[in-house]
DNA sequence: GCCGTTTTCGGCCCGACTGTTTTCAGTCG
């Protein structure tokens, strides 16, 4: 059972539970479960067999017991209970705003309320304003939510590129008015998460009451709903909700780390305060003893003033942080500026946008030491292979341009697939003529672990592959990863000396943040490729260096921070030469 | 239900807003 369905379970306990009045912390002990699961860089399944689930923080006796329960029967024994209770579309009406669990379960004890449809019926007849806490303002709530389209699952989130482009905008107009000092983006958006739910942007002002007039007359912004001194809350053409924040300077600092977030992280951040002393809001740090209350102009006065080095933002989701920034072990993580070749594109030869000539000079133009040419082989399909043959012609080409080019090594590859049984679909001595090789599934997703892992592990010994493409294959928000045994791949990828990618495609960023992190921690180099299919994307590589940076990662981790002669000299290939092999 | 450089028991982040209420519970971020 993967990682995903355990903590789904975990997280259907804790609705279950909630209705049922169970007190918030145990609630909220079943939602930490459930988020730890899902980021476990290991097979929490695996782990539980082993008597080891309480390893994975947040995890407990008591819930190693559930897991143990749920791998052996299928399912939980106390969660059965709790359905067998409620009616099943009751967790759908918590999910309508302004309702929650307590007053969803009121309407279903007292109106017998168990569905959306039962709500909607239960309002349209004026019934709800019979319940002590509802009144008429209830009924109209619960309608226009019903009537706007409310279903009772959670909202769509954005990509990530996506809401950075919006957000880039909105802030870089704010800038320009003359009303605005300081205004940043907080949020997920800042600390670079896959995706977004909606924009936080913070500011201070001059004057609060012409920056909130010149945001609403921004040219993304469709809608704005309320607006004052203090801030706007809008909507931009493209549904993103955008929340404006205007702060005094004195304590920007402060509201600012409070809406960067993330949730745990400052959950977290705040016990650990509580413990010493210190109570943390977003408006300064208050001292207990002495009642004082400590404003911080700056993000890093506020760790400071707590005892910490100051936390990147990328790093803020309570996976080990505060405890590092207590210790001063923080990782000294990968800056853009680091990545000094792309070893991932394509041209026209397959299916880019642009020639050899014009991935190269847009790569020189972003300051490029090296840029691969790496185009799909010859099973690849849609009508865009490369065959043996136009392969040859194809490095020849690329090897032509290099000779013109200054500045710039230009290195003739291919990204091969890796057949169903695992082997590539050119043969060794055409590929031993290529400069760099990235392997990559394309096709045959729905093997079965073992299978797939046993592919993906022969790629990753073929003595010629360099790099594993988008290793474990998820879509962002649209397909799951293949199924895989990751700690088989990283074991093999660690002992070869093969690469593993983090694709910068902002639909992939695949490693995540969280897969990376275990490769690096099991000795895995990294590889940051854009995966550009034209000049504009080879820009991508800035999403694949945030997961980087929220996978811990320094420059000493990942392989193209290096120059070409001392990645040549890293990469398995030469290993495997080395070893006369 | 979890967890411990003050604890193996007694805690568990903080504040704003809303709608309903004569003082606040629940929801939300």
């Amino acid at each position: 059972m993967r990682n995903a369905e355990i903590a789904d379970a975990m997280a259907e306990l804790a609705e279950l539970n909630e209705l049922d009045g169970a007190i918030v912390h145990r609630v909220v002990a079943y939602r930490n479960a459930a988020k730890a699961i899902r980021e476990a860089g290991v097979s929490v399944a695996e782990l539980a067999r082993a008597g080891r689930a309480a390893e994975i923080p947040g995890i407990g006796k008591t819930l190693a017991e559930k897991i143990t329960a749920l791998l052996d029967t299928g399912t939980i024994p106390a969660a059965e209970k709790l359905k067998a209770k409620f009616p099943r579309g009751l967790v759908e009406v918590t999910r309508i705003p302004g309702l929650g669990p307590k007053r969803a379960r009121k309407l279903h004890d007292e109106l017998g309320v168990g569905s959306l449809d039962e709500l909607r019926v239960a309002a349209e007849s004026g019934r709800l304003r019979g319940v002590a806490g509802f009144g008429a303002k209830a009924e109209e709530n619960v309608l226009a939510a019903l009537a706007a389209g409310a279903d009772g699952r959670p909202r769509d989130r954005t990509l990530l590129s996506r809401a950075r482009g919006i957000a880039e905008e909105l802030t870089s107009g704010l800038r320009a008015h003359p009303a605005a000092d300081r205004v940043e983006i907080a949020g997920s958006a800042r600390r670079m998460t896959d995706t977004v739910k909606d924009l936080d942007l913070v500011a201070t002002a001059n004057d609060a009451g012409a920056l909130v007039e010149a945001f609403a007359a921004l040219e993304a912004i469709d809608e704005v709903h309320t607006s004052g001194e203090a801030g706007a809350k809008a909507v931009t053409h493209s549904g993103l909700a955008v929340d404006l924040r205007i702060v005094p300077p004195r304590n920007f600092g402060n509201l600012l780390q409070h809406f960067t977030g993330s949730k745990e992280h400052n959950e977290a951040l705040r016990a650990d305060a509580v413990r010493r002393g210190l109570h943390v809001s977003e408006y300064g740090v208050t001292d207990d003893a002495t009642a004082v209350t400590h404003e911080c102009a700056t993000e890093e006065e506020v760790y400071r003033v707590l005892g910490m080095e100051h936390i990147e933002p990328e790093l803020r989701e309570n996976r080990g942080e505060l405890r590092a920034a207590r210790e001063g072990a923080l990782p000294g993580l990968i800056r853009l500026e680091d990545i000094r070749g792309d070893l991932h594109c394509h041209t026209t030869a397959s299916d880019g946008r642009n020639s050899i000539e014009q991935m190269a000079r847009a790569a020189l133009e972003r300051g490029y030491e090296y840029l691969a040419i790496t185009d799909h082989s010859a099973t690849h399909g849609f009508g865009n292979d490369v065959s043996a043959g136009e392969l040859r012609r194809h490095a020849e080409r690329v090897r032509e341009v290099d000779a013109r080019l200054d500045g710039l090594r230009l290195l003739a590859g291919s990204e091969v697939n890796v057949l169903p049984d695992g082997s590539l679909d050119y043969d060794d001595e055409l590929l031993s003529e290529l400069d760099w090789v990235v392997a990559s599934l394309h096709s045959s997703f729905r093997l079965g672990e073992q299978e797939m892992t046993d592919r993906m592990v022969r790629a990753i010994e073929h003595p010629l592959v360099d790099a594993i493409g988008h290793p474990t294959g998820r879509l962002i928000d649209r397909r799951g990863p293949y199924e895989l045994d990751l700690e088989r791949v990283v074991e093999a990828a660690a002992r070869t000396g093969t690469f593993l990618e983090i694709n910068a495609n902002p639909d992939r960023r695949d490693l995540s943040d969280v897969n990376a992190r275990y490769a690096a921690e099991a000795g895995v180099t990294l590889v940051i490729d854009s995966d550009a299919h034209g000049v504009e994307t080879l820009a991508n590589v800035r999403y694949g260096v945030a997961t980087a940076r929220r996978a811990w990662l320094g420059p000493e981790r990942v392989a193209n921070t290096r120059s070409w002669e001392d990645l040549d000299a890293l990469r398995s290939r030469s290993q495997a030469g080395a070893a006369g092999t």
